[in-house]
DNA sequence: ACCTGAACACCGTTCAAGT
DNA sequence: ACCTGAACACCGTTCAAGT
């Protein structure tokens, strides 16, 4: 429960990143953090200004590991679109995270989240609207699946392959 | 602060909308709740078993107003997207605690959900995975923009032409 | 610089007690 | 049946105090 190694930034992160894949993001607690890394709660304060500023720790390495996998994926939208449920559904408490919560802008890495953008942007063709459209369907699809939304009969695997012919088809 | 009228489960349900509809869900609190209704947080447990059957309240209640506003909107998939789309961003709030909250199934009216997907698979035009499909597209895109996902430059209306063109196209 | 215990104002929830 | 105050185990965060 308390290696006590070198508690820095990075430790916090790494602690933190393996307390949400394992229980999620609402057992996150600056207590359990702190007990994680072997110290109280306060003495994170030294490390980061506020429950918040993990979060962000989180956000920029998720988008980080996210963008470096994506980019490395095949060149066909149907090779990023499958990435992307792998992805998500690989990290299911981690997804939320970085795309459904705010992202704290002042204190992820600069130019991290706009490098991302520029990714799907151009995997979809380069129209930034067909860019956002497609952006929408992936994660609207993913969210439904996460939140156990679509009925309990269906066929996880149609609707990806739909999602995939529906933009496939949308860039010509 | 205190109208003290008549508490039961609807004075109930109408107070916790009012207050997450104002100041989202997070601050939905037991003692909030009470304090709106002019009692205190134990009196609540005598109409309600916990917090998660108040969400569940509001579920309920969105999910039948939502379904209603979804059925009586015109017949065209650009009717129905556009509904969609204006009740999501006229409720900014209460939107998340329906569609992007576990849903409690076992507290909500019974057949409430399927109703309103069966609408969905309706206006998709009959094909289960078309609506999956199209749900997703309109949660994401929704979600998106909620969360402020989207570039500061992004222009939203553009981007829902896309995706009423993309459903139109995919269902012939 | 880094860590601690104690404290503050909050949570959801339980329970004995009142009417 | 419905409401109350007091209490429990939790939160995030601050602060004086130690090293």
């Amino acid at each position: 429960m308390s290696p006590r190694k070198k508690v820095n930034r990075q430790a916090i992160a790494e602690a933190a990143w393996q307390i949400v894949e394992a229980d999620g993001s609402a057992d996150l607690s600056m207590r359990t953090l702190a007990g994680k890394l072997g110290i109280k709660a306060p003495s994170l304060y030294d490390h980061v200004k506020n429950r918040d500023e993990v979060i962000a720790l989180l956000q920029t390495r998720a988008l980080e590991q996210f963008g470096e996998g994506f980019a490395a994926a095949g060149d066909s939208v149907r090779e990023k679109v499958l990435f992307y449920r792998e992805w998500a559904l690989a990290n299911p408490n981690i997804y939320p995270v970085v795309f459904q919560q705010f992202l704290q802008r002042e204190l992820i890495t600069p130019g991290l989240e706009s490098q991302v953008l520029a990714q799907v942007v151009s995997a979809a063709g380069g129209s930034h609207i067909q860019a956002r459209a497609m952006w929408a369907q992936l994660h609207g699809l993913v969210d439904l699946q996460l939140q156990n939304r679509l009925p309990a009969d269906a066929d996880a695997d149609a609707t990806w392959e739909q999602v995939i012919r529906t933009i496939e088809n949308s860039q010509h």
